[in-house]
DNA sequence: CTGAAAGCGCTAACAG
DNA sequence: CTGTTAGCGCTTTCAG
């Protein structure tokens, strides 16, 4: 209870200056072996925290470090997240979490927060197309991850092009001709590349592309869902449905269901992202899986070298995609 | 770029003092429709903002709250935050999180961290039994929620033993007659409750209990799978099954389906929470729906008053929670 | 090995 | 309506 302790009352009480207590707690060496202890001692004792306000003012260095993501309860950013997070931890740096909700105007007001609490590097995985130019203004290192803004410096991501490209060609393995590109209505950086990969393995195997059998939506369940609905009533011919993401792939899936076709007998169906949910919804869903764990940790240790002055070669690093083939897919 | 910008190099600038700069931004009022509209303007103009830091070595207030969860990754935990998040960004609040990976030691230190930072109040969702004393010897306001530690002064939780009560009663009513509780084998206080429930259902029927049909496990998909297909091969006999989570519920459903066993028709299965994958399982699964908006909505409400200073009546806060019915309990 | 003292950027009491 | 000033708790330079 009480008061918090300060340093002087440390100096005060052990009959030291401040000077030394910081010191000792900073362990710069310098002061004997005793007064160590002493200072040690006390410390524990009382259960004195330095008050990481004055100390950040001092040294204008915070040990913070900010995340800015569209979506914590997006399990795909709460696995960054966790991985940044952990990756962190062992350098003393704390993370200051923001959540956009995808909303822009939410997120250039995260980074005015973040630079306010003087954070040492940014995170930022954006949900919007482009990002505005408050970080110019100042210079805080910062690392993207998933999307480009158009004046990303750094950025991590997946290999989204390659992720398009397998995940088409597994339908078309397996014997689809009319694939709908069920796709993120957003022309962020990895929808614009994993519409490339599709249309590559299309090429490749001989197939037109059909403008008609590209569907728009929100990348959400629910939106997913009647979308698929609505493009069914259409009477346009399709045999195969690649989901920019999984939630959309279920989505998807359950419309099939609800008017009557079977996933995969009538329709086959691949989604993106490998969030739990695929594997275990019924069919599991084939998918093309994220390597989470390494899009956070690259982008950690990156930011990292960036807070130590290190000089960064790769700025553009990709991650590689793994297909997953599950029952949504099977002959 | 270049370096930031203080309010004396404002002051200097505008030929002004700080004490005035200080009130515009804040507005204290006491300046000149003059005065206020050039400081504005030259904010606006170079991007100021203020350093917080040197605010709160001041006023003693960081404006910061401080959330420990057990499990960032954890859907349930990651509505309770946005709610709490959304809800604190009204008063200009900030949140820290601090995501514990269910680890006792690494919440002691999360509790060291947000007290370095000087936060203003934390909300506490403690993974562990109990809870240590760092936070004695600092009187910051803390509100927890869900799991209830020894000392708990405030605790927003939902109504357990009414959860367990309508999961077993649902089980009962289908038909069921030994039915087993598959629960997380940590004795925090919401399993305590939900195994009361279950009890309670228990007696009003006329069932007896048996020790023997009790199931203990880490609170994991794949540690309840397997606990399940372990119990199954013990043969014991059993028609029905309460997992204290959705995860659990589910794996136990895998396992049945492996074992050769149908849901629900041979076997019926009960989850908690209502996370989303369990709509979207096959079956889908009957479970009880904790208010995650509710709770949050309360922690942060009742923080909110702390921090003012207004004195709280209710210290234990009861959610009720609901029966939603799905296929893994159908006739 | 230790201490004195300045100063980080801000707020608030006081003075005008 | 505006300025002067002290000081929040810490680090760091300089002096001893």
């Amino acid at each position: 209870m009480s008061e918090k302790l300060s340093m002087m009352d440390i100096a005060n009480e052990l009959g030291l200056s401040t000077a030394t207590i910081s010191r000792v707690i900073n362990n710069k060496g310098g002061y004997s072996k005793n007064t160590e202890e002493k200072v040690l001692e006390y410390i524990k004792d009382k259960g004195y925290t330095p008050n990481n306000s004055a100390k950040c003012l001092r040294t204008n260095q915070s040990s913070i470090i900010g995340i800015i993501v569209p979506d914590i309860t997006n399990e795909f950013f709460a696995k960054i997240i966790r991985v940044i997070n952990n990756f962190f931890l062992q350098y003393k740096y704390s993370i200051f979490i923001c959540d956009s909700n995808e909303d822009g105007e939410r997120e250039e007001k995260h980074m005015i927060e973040l630079i306010e609490k003087n954070v040492d590097g940014i995170i930022y995985i954006s949900g919007q197309t482009e990002v505005r130019s408050i970080s110019e203004k100042h210079s805080i290192p910062i690392v993207y991850i998933d999307r480009r803004p158009d004046k990303a410096e750094i950025l991590i991501q997946s290999d989204n092009e390659m992720g398009g490209y397998l995940a088409t060609k597994e339908l078309i393995d397996k014997g689809c001709k009319r694939i709908v590109l069920l796709r993120d209505e957003r022309a962020v950086s990895p929808i614009r590349n994993r519409r490339k990969g599709y249309l590559r393995a299309l090429k490749e195997h001989d197939i037109n592309y059909m403008a008609e059998l590209e569907v728009l939506t929100t990348p959400y369940y629910e939106s997913a869902k009647d979308k698929m609905t609505d493009f069914y009533r259409t009477k346009i011919e399709f045999d195969g449905i690649f989901a920019t993401n999984d939630m959309m792939a279920l989505g998807s899936i359950h419309s099939m269901e609800e008017l009557g076709l079977k996933v995969p007998m009538d329709v086959k169906v691949v989604g993106f992202d490998n969030i739990s949910i695929s594997s275990f919804s019924n069919p599991p869903i084939t998918t093309i899986a994220q390597d989470m764990d390494k899009l956070g940790e690259l982008a950690a240790e990156t930011l990292l070298k960036l807070l130590n002055k290190e000089t960064i070669q790769e700025k553009n690093i990709t991650v590689p995609v793994v297909l997953n083939v599950r029952k949504s897919t099977y002959r």
